[in-house]
DNA sequence: CTGTTAGCGCTTTCAA
DNA sequence: TTGAAAGCGCTAACAG
């Protein structure tokens, strides 16, 4: 059954036909217990019905599987309590490594993986208090060009709409959004920065916001796929009506961006790519062991879009 | 630890006192060896980047978790062979049941499941040579309302774009629509009827089709969201040229409803209850262990949604 | 090259 | 009320 070679051929083929005969299936219960190893990866996502993270998975899952590893996928629904629990979870299941992309920007609690000597890669988001691998984009390279590029259209009244404070995502993305302004000499309007949550809704109300000012912006940039939702629904259902002439530049390319029949920009993420790499750095440090170097942090390029 | 009532308080304040001190978790593994079951349901769904199947995951995990049971969830690609590979897989992990949005309307393959004694249900589609439990909408009733609510408005050159002719859901929504316009007494133009796979692509391309007629349908159902997705990128590309004046209808009711800017008319499914009822039939299944009753099949109710 | 045995961490049963 | 022992299905180590 496992193809132990010291197995003569005629052993073997006996133990196959009686497996074939008897429907016998290998119990993986049994063997991760003897084993001390489980062949199993979660991933703790903060949203499962989310193309963005599910994209990820499947980069995850693909590379995974190719190295006779199964992925758990677990839903923390952007909560660091319900993180903690899933956490809790994937160290009893006994897994052998963990892909998470975090909650929040706190990192404490991970520290009971390390007790039980699993590794983990974080996705998407860096959080502080733990030291581990971690695959990112490079948000701030991404948002800087994205608006050098409006700037060169022509573009001046930069609105700005923000997602959650609190990860790293959202930071790095405004970092890049006042880096690109400041070193074209350009002031920040307070006014036009608002900060959501990085779903639809919050997206929405923003940019009905922003297009109420008595002198509203020209150009928004959103910081994540779901605002944009939002701020297109926004500008589509308000067409003609004033404030609404605005350029939308949003981070996240993904379906949707090619059918509002806006002309608009996007900052395209590797997602596939990103839940590859994980993988692999994540298996690495499994084989490893504790033997391993210190924390790898990638950051993955980003691509300009342009939708006419 | 598994709060056996026999057990005095005291005695219990120490165990839980060491088990803090010393981080001890259980080992799940070991746990389900003995107790011969896992706690554990598999999900099976042909896509996991698809936000259809992951909002009925998502209804499945709720009421799993709810009742201290966990999800796993498993892509088959849209490949009965991989379906297969899955389904062996789950089997070896030894779940306590399945819920599978099959990858064809062929069944057989799904005996295994039968000779370890584990249920299943099958959600979004149905399929042949199988007998279990299901959860599925009234695609028949669905398609039949809103093409008659079409026919009222005045529409009368209607077109059509098939899913995958292989599912059961492809096959139903054609005989909703085929229906509706039978009962008006309105003949079925064949030239305005196209089969795709229910992917992005195909919708895009059978709309470019029918939109390149001599004499183009004035009204297109499309079977789903993806091929929806692809038939409004290809009006929003083409807008203003001849044979875009379509009015679009389709099956499922996404994101993308509200940002085209289009008014077009959608059939939502109620994605999370069905998961929710595929975990409520399942959860019965696996505590009344083989005395259980012949295999439900439940048909929920879809929604006309107009977007003006 | 094949057969036997101990033990992974847990639960359940029975004895103290 | 607590402690001891057997065994879930597997693998690894060793004996034959």
């Amino acid at each position: 059954v496992n193809n132990d070679p010291r197995i003569s051929a005629s052993t073997r083929r006996k133990v196959l036909a009686s497996i074939d005969q008897l429907g016998y299936k290998v119990n993986a219960i049994a063997r991760s217990l003897k084993a001390r190893r489980t062949l199993t990866v979660g991933f703790i996502s903060p949203e499962i019905a989310n193309d963005f993270f599910m994209t990820v998975a499947q980069g995850v899952e693909n590379t995974l599987r190719s190295n006779g590893y199964n992925l758990i996928v677990c839903n923390s629904k952007e909560s660091v309590e319900e993180e903690r629990d899933r956490l809790e979870l994937m160290v009893e299941q006994c897994v052998d490594g963990l892909i998470v992309a975090p909650a929040s920007n706190r990192g404490e609690h991970f520290r009971v993986a390390r007790d039980f000597h699993l590794p983990i890669v974080f996705v998407d988001r860096y959080v502080e208090g733990f030291e581990a691998d971690a695959v990112l984009v490079d948000n701030v390279g991404g948002v800087y060009r994205a608006v050098q590029h409006l700037l060169d259209q022509g573009y001046e009244r930069f609105g700005f709409i923000g997602g959650a404070p609190g990860l790293s995502t959202a930071q790095e993305r405004y970092a890049g959004f006042l880096q690109a302004l400041t070193d074209r000499g350009l002031p920040l309007e307070e006014n036009w920065v608002r900060y959501g949550d990085f779903h639809t809704e919050s997206g929405y109300r923003l940019m009905s916001e922003l297009a109420a000012l008595p002198h509203p912006p020209s150009c928004v940039f959103v910081s994540n796929y779901f605002m944009n939702l939002g701020a297109t629904r926004y500008l589509i259902e308000h067409r003609g009506e004033p404030g609404t002439d605005i350029y939308l530049a949003s981070f996240d390319d993904m379906d949707l961006s090619s059918v509002t029949g806006l002309r608009h920009l996007t900052i395209a993420q590797p997602m596939t790519r990103i839940g590859q790499r994980a993988a692999e750095l994540l298996l690495r440090r499994i084989s490893q062991g504790e033997n391993g170097n210190d924390p790898i942090v990638e950051r993955l390029p980003t691509e300009l879009v342009i939708h006419e």
